[in-house]
DNA sequence: TCCATTTCGTAAATATCATTTACAAAGTCG
DNA sequence: CGACTTTGTAAATGATATTTACGAAATGGA
């Protein structure tokens, strides 16, 4: 049998989500929220108590009989998250709810090569977790956020211009082969994107585009509810655009790329053109809020060119949300009015009218997690899209199909 | 009962797609490329027949007993497809497979005012279709392919500059009350998109673009297998992306849109103003192959911009295919060839390496009539989306939940 | 205190569906 | 003409969801 199967696979797919998305919820809860019958429910969640995905969590309040509370596995069920940066790394584990849990969390300087980022980043999971060996028995899988392009189908971060050691390196592979774990490697806008999307403010949201200002210009888009990859998962590119012809040399090797004008890196080095010493973008702030530097025409410049960013991510994407991300948008609270409305002069007014822009704090640490608990969540049961892979087994097949 | 009908709906849908896809099958070989057992297949081709969406076409070759093939219904059930365009409009009609019917097509150009539009495109739908009164026994639905920014959530035309008549109107719902038939509409570029999609260069693709220069530019986006549409349909609009920041004033009524320098109509501007006297695309090229002007200052310069265009698609969306349409390309090979070269240059190496970029001569006809078959194969079937609607009527229901 | 009411959760019965098995039908090839 | 191959359907089997029925557990009023 195989089609009979599916439909519960598709029912505790839906229970599962319906819980990480409403939280604690009763049965009866449930199967209101889903539409389906209450013996289904009772089936479907005594399936993924068994495997450790919920737990009863307590009794829930109001009239008639109270019913059992069913939540995400705190305790049977664990996940460790990395994130990869140019300066440090991070390592933690979290709860399958996506709760970081607070005691198991490490920061450490990035190593110089990429077998010692390896074995770092291994030797720093097996600290959290009570040993390496361990690690198979305690853990359900490793999420990841990795700087640079990420080719996902290959998974092989084809070229990283801020930590050149990830070149043609296949991090999740290598460590997946090394903790016998399940390790899954999202770009970093796309993990801060599905973390936004699962535990952040866009929860629920089907259409959305986070932007990520910062040494680049990172964006995670999600359309009809799904992260938008491509063909390769180096989907979002958004930074190298052109935006003046005959601009600036970006890294990339064109010109006039988005990213030699909208970002934080752009925009310490006007700073640092104007005071004739190299700063970071934290120094740069630092600078105007002190009052060292009179920077209107440059904050001016620069907030306009985000704004491009901003119209164009809107023009293209119809969002119904666009959150923004960055250090910049934090030194005045009249840079976000005024990203605003100059991204109101760059967009087809339906579009703009269409869209809510939000500031947002995201968190890489999340989106790692994230990654992982979304790629456990797609295991339980098949999209639509990959429901004709299951094979038949039947007599009415020709010889050759069924000798393979 | 509701879930076990569901599987059936699944599998139906499942050898309908494989039929669109793959043209004429026997039973036996969908069963091999669904993998699903033969009775089941049966079953499911047995009800598509009875729907009128699938018939007996003939009698398959090869080994063994002949297999009776089963092709997309061309008898019992048709499609009509409309066309609106500045100039001229079009209807006709389409058998299920997409094929347009030669003898069933009128063009007529485009009325003054919206109701006679409506009134006209009623008429000579009428006149291909055995009259008016016929048409909802005859035909299944009817496509259409707008211009200008629509709204398809809730199928209204926002705002259409080379045809204004269609300003806040829904072309759609108007024809559906009229002729009590389904109507869909599509953006034409979504059209264009949709239509290559299913009957064109693009069959089978999973993420690709399609780019159609003309008056404006409209960008047409595949992902994951399906149209882009955005929050309520308007994604896609790259024309309005800012390129120069004090560029020309645009339509739009902000500066420097892509549009204003990558179109057919921006070209014509150009050439317009070397000859001092004006002239449409057409005549722009017909000056320009008689030698009349000389205008490789301007081809360079716009082809360069369309480049922008092209490596702004590919960058952001990283498709695996990129179909570039319009008039524009077909003035010399050489146009084409550096529309390649200069978008190499302003690209990604990893997304363009990638992606394979191609010319396509799109239809919109195509386009108008894949949409309501697109719809009508949607309808037969919910997408991994729509699962959660099925209501249940269970007793273990609270009593508010009984009574709605 | 007791009982009607409400809600929660599960067991048994029923209906639907897909697969497996078996078999007849209809060709090709030697 | 018979061996072989492929196609397509009927009956048996197994799995699933819903409906129906019922017990469990709490509230609130008599």
């Amino acid at each position: 049998m195989v089609a009979p199967e599916l439909l519960s696979k598709i029912n505790e797919r839906r229970v599962l989500e319906f819980v990480q998305a409403s939280g604690p919820s009763s049965r009866a809860g449930m199967a209101r929220a889903c539409a389906v019958s209450a013996p289904t429910v009772s089936k479907a969640v005594s399936s993924l108590i068994r495997d450790g995905l919920l737990e009863e969590s307590g009794i829930s309040e109001g009239f008639g009989r109270p019913g059992k509370l069913l939540q995400i596995a705190q305790q049977t069920a664990n996940v460790l998250g990395v994130v990869v940066n140019a300066g440090t790394c991070w390592v933690g584990s979290a709860s399958l709810d996506g709760k970081l849990l607070d005691g198991n969390q490490r920061s450490f300087s990035t190593p110089e090569t990429y077998p010692e980022l390896l074995s770092t980043i291994e030797r720093q999971l097996g600290d959290i977790g009570g040993g390496a060996s361990t690690l198979k028995s305690r853990f359900r899988g490793v999420g990841l956020s990795v700087p640079g392009l990420l080719n996902s189908r290959l998974d092989r971060t084809v070229v990283s211009p801020n930590l050149h050691l990830l070149d043609g390196q296949s991090l999740a592979s290598d460590l997946s082969t090394r903790l016998e774990l399940r390790c899954t490697a999202l770009q970093e806008s796309h993990a801060l994107c599905v973390g936004e999307r699962m535990y952040g403010a866009a929860r629920g949201l089907e259409n959305f585009a986070m932007l990520d200002v910062s040494t680049g210009l990172g964006l995670g888009i999600f359309s009809g509810g799904s992260l938008l990859t491509g063909n390769s998962g180096m989907a979002g590119e958004l930074g190298h655009i052109t935006v003046e012809r005959a601009g600036l040399p970006c890294g990339c090797g064109n010109r006039g790329c988005l990213e030699t004008v909208a970002t934080d890196s752009a925009f310490a080095r006007e700073i640092s053109q104007i005071l004739g010493r190299s700063l970071g973008i934290s120094e740069a702030i630092d600078a105007i809020q002190n009052g060292t530097v009179n920077a209107d025409a440059v904050i001016e410049r620069t907030v306009d060119y985000l704004a491009i960013a901003v119209a164009a991510v809107i023009n293209v994407f119809n969002p119904s949300t666009l959150f923004l991300h960055g250090k910049l948008l934090g030194l005045h609270p009249a840079i976000f009015d005024r990203v605003l409305a100059q991204a109101r002069e760059r967009t087809l007014r339906p579009s703009f009218a269409d869209c809510s822009i939000r500031q947002t704090k995201g968190d890489k640490r999340q989106g790692a997690v994230a990654g992982i608990i979304r790629q456990l969540t797609d295991e339980l049961a098949p999209d639509m899209a990959l429901l004709g892979r299951g094979a038949a087994k039947t007599s009415a097949l020709p010889k050759w199909w069924r000798n393979r």
